[in-house]
DNA sequence: CATGAATGAGCATTCATTCAT
DNA sequence: CATGAATGAATGCTCATTCAT
């Protein structure tokens, strides 16, 4: 409800740090800022939070919990492996479209905490990656995928080239972006996936085209 | 010159600030420490650069014009398109892992300058990834690529790609570094360009594979 | 009664007070924690006293009250000036000795209240002096004491010295605090009193040995 | 000279400190405060010392230096141990009467600060006691003193007694004192060395007249 | 060119006090 | 009377930048 969130102070505090810090990044970021945009006393925020770092992190758990439920529910049963990844890059790229601002966070304030960077790199972070690697190890499992993928290093891979594609976006400013832009990139992911970059005329026989340049 | 490096205040002051970042991050390195590590006073450092700041761009940008200058050494005539995306995938890794600290500073700390981001994005750094796309032009133009890449974007999607693996490699202790993880990262991004991740069986005829899951 | 004191909640905070501000100093105590100690609400606090000022100034109060009616009581009739001198220095150090944590608070913190130094050290701390003067006075009165006396700074003298040593040893931790220390400091005040530092062979005729220096 | 204290900022840090710390107490002081008062930035009180607490230990081991030194020349040889008591006394109360701001920060404020009444009060301070407690042993030693004082407890005692007279003096507004008091105090406390307060028809002949309220 | 002492704006955080419930 | 969440003024300290030498 509308109602409940008008109220709910350290929902209000996560909503306005992730704008503020969206708009200013981590450090020019001002906590007075993020308490007047939240519509509280500076004081407030340390009753919800330990500290400027903390709000980043919890800032980052919260909405990952979000993202990572919304994500389960997209990529329910009854899909091949290459239906859930290529339903992953849409709903990646949606969420980016849709909160710019967090998406902004997420992608580059987020680096800058270095406690964020040394503690919590591993978990939900790590959570929200596993969700593609668990799309490989299928797909690799049921044979839709080819068994030469390592899904450790393809996740990251995947998820990079998503990252930049959003961090592009989301740092364009608003006139210059245009609609179609990230449309265009997921289906350039996808193909890139499904079928790499070679022409069909250069596709060797062997799955992996090794060595060409050794 | 061995000399002029050793002399040049402006060379040792880069050198020191990219330590200095990588350890600290922009944030929290401190102006007078870097001024310590190049052996020159802190108001030095502002004869040669105008700020902070400053001093991160002009860290980019020189190590750019070698990084770039290196690439196009390396990507001479005589290679095919799909050669030179291969000898590119390879550069940029062995760069990441000959100079971590150069690295870390270009893969996390230069998205923290605002100066950078507005500005310079399109300067130094469209130079780097215009290597890329230079390379994914000419192989649609030979025919070796597929016709339906987008070089604007694809060249984001394999930098991503390429980015978060160091990113991750760069800020893993050096301890837990192995020496084959970025070796691996090489290979599968280059399978992926190449192949992508289906295996022979379910390839379809069709150049893209698309509207699986529409 | 019992009850009454253990129902009530001025009493409760006022304990509570004098254990925090011992622990911490009167600056570093935080009324949160001594709410928390007394078991009350923060706010409750503020429905006894008008202020943390306010606090310490009752407490300082309300204990002297206690002290000055036990001293009272123990200075009773019957007794010669010098042995309610004896008594007065007796009561004094087994007050130290029985609530450290008052003690600490009555000889360090109450020095940093501006306002307790400026209103109040007029009132009941003056009345707790005034029985040390009484007994000077009674003293010189009786022949007891020389009449070249005054009490009015004497009594400071004497305060002084008791309150030194009771400072030493309420701040030594308690491993290192030994019993008979304080014993030992009354001895050595009583002795002072009784006969100075003189040994007998040097000592004058003259009622006050004055000029030695001169 | 004048212009070495003019432009030694150290020394007028500190000089401001006393002041400050003198006129509102040691929490209430601000740091800006200080540095205006010194005519200089609020960083460079930085530049000298480590923070506002290690400020108010650097005041009180630079005064104490020149106070102990100032002492030591004037307890020089030749003088009998009582003579040197005598003188002791007389100095403290000198100081106090020429630099109250000072002597009220040693007696008040310095009790404030948790590290130094835990980790100096045995060092510079007990540098300061020893000169007293070396006078006790020294009249001890040679007669002058009765065997039976025990120079460890006396020396707080006599130092409590200098203290407080010197607290309550320093506390008294400018108006209220009159010159003549602390002569007075002083006075007082050296009849009370050399002959304590019985008056000599009552003094026994055992050299301590202990037990009488037993 | 080089220095580094000095500057002072800037900000996260604390905590005594209030007041709606 | 009691609560304790909320307040917001207050301040010690940092550090990029300057400039007299």
């Amino acid at each position: 409800m509308v109602s409940q969130t008008a109220n709910d102070k350290r929902g209000r505090i996560l909503d306005a740090a992730a704008s503020i810090f969206a708009q200013h990044g981590f450090f020019h970021a001002r906590v007075t800022d993020i308490a007047k945009e939240a519509g509280v006393a500076d004081g407030t925020i340390y009753l919800y939070f330990k500290s400027k770092d903390d709000l980043l992190i919890n800032l980052f758990e919260d909405r990952m919990d979000d993202i990572i439920a919304t994500f389960r529910g997209g990529l329910g049963e009854g899909l091949t492996a290459g239906q859930k990844l290529h339903r992953f890059i849409e709903l990646h790229l949606r969420l980016v479209e849709e909160e710019p601002a967090l998406a902004k966070v997420l992608t580059v304030e987020l680096r800058q905490s270095s406690k964020f960077m040394r503690d919590y790199q591993a978990l939900k972070f790590g959570e929200y990656l596993d969700l593609l690697s668990d799309i490989l190890d299928e797909g690799r499992a049921s044979g839709q995928f080819r068994t030469t993928i390592d899904p450790r290093i393809l996740k990251r891979v995947i998820f990079g080239a998503l990252d930049e594609v959003s961090l592009v976006w989301s740092s364009t400013p608003q006139q210059r972006r245009e609609r179609y832009e990230l449309a265009d990139a997921a289906t350039e992911i996808w193909n890139l996936c499904t079928g790499g970059i070679l022409s069909t005329a250069h596709r060797t026989n062997t799955d992996i085209a090794r060595g060409e340049t050794a």
